[in-house]
DNA sequence: TCAACCTCTCAAGATTTGTTGATATATAAC
DNA sequence: GTTATATATCAACAAATCTTGAGAGGTTGA
């Protein structure tokens, strides 16, 4: 990834709506939710409100879309998360793994709901 | 992580030169390097400038500083990145780890130089 | 104490970002 | 084809953020 999409995806991350909307999708997994659904898990965004966020994320591609009848279904795009914190990280600890290792514990925790340490 | 302090610290990175100046951070390790030193490897940013965005940085708990002589030294905050990552992938796939697999794979691969086909 | 050095603070202006309310487009049901 | 549903777009205003330039705090060594 490059600095420039780094940016972009960071930056679509730094607010709250947004952020919201992110984490719903990633719980919510490949199949994704309709902008409406969305909209009510937040609680009540205004539709033209909740849809600048919506494009924002995907043009930001932490997020994509797909028409189903009238509704239009979001769901997060891993790839880019997984980039966005490659980027961050890349080269850490100039070749340490020890000091970075808290960082991908973190994660590790995260994908395997039994260690919950990190979860409340 | 609450996400208050999440909001905080996507916002801090979505700033291209504080963006620099973290990941230029990580890699430095626990030592860290100097605020000129910083501003110098980022290439002439004026000093008030470079001051407010590693006082943004340090408030949003990503960078710490210590006084060592004439001279402020900025060093990574490793457990506020991996809180950052864990908040944002919490929960995530519904407790299906094949899905955000790629995110850690991501993250392991740059820990450990050798499989460095995300490093490009 | 003085001079040199390193870094921080402050105020003003420019730029970017988010919200609101009205309107437009697309699909479905009758 | 008309109406209802679901979502996107646009323009205007409000608010937050970044940069610049001037100046001030500490620290060191003579």
């Amino acid at each position: 990834m490059e600095e420039q999409r780094a940016l972009a995806g960071f930056a679509a991350l730094s607010q709250e709506t947004r952020l919201r909307i992110v984490r719903l999708l990633v719980k919510a997994g490949p199949e994704g939710m309709a902008a409406g659904a969305i909209g009510e898990a937040l609680g009540g965004a205004s539709t033209s409100r909740l849809s600048f966020h919506l494009t924002h994320l995907e043009h930001a591609g932490l997020i994509r879309s797909r028409r189903e009848g009238r509704f239009i279904i979001y769901s997060a795009v891993f790839a880019t998360l997984a980039g966005l914190i490659a980027f961050l990280m890349r080269d850490c600890c100039d070749g340490h793994p020890d000091i970075c290792a808290p960082v991908a514990a973190a994660l590790s925790c995260s994908c395997e709901p039994s260690k919950d340490a990190l979860h409340g």
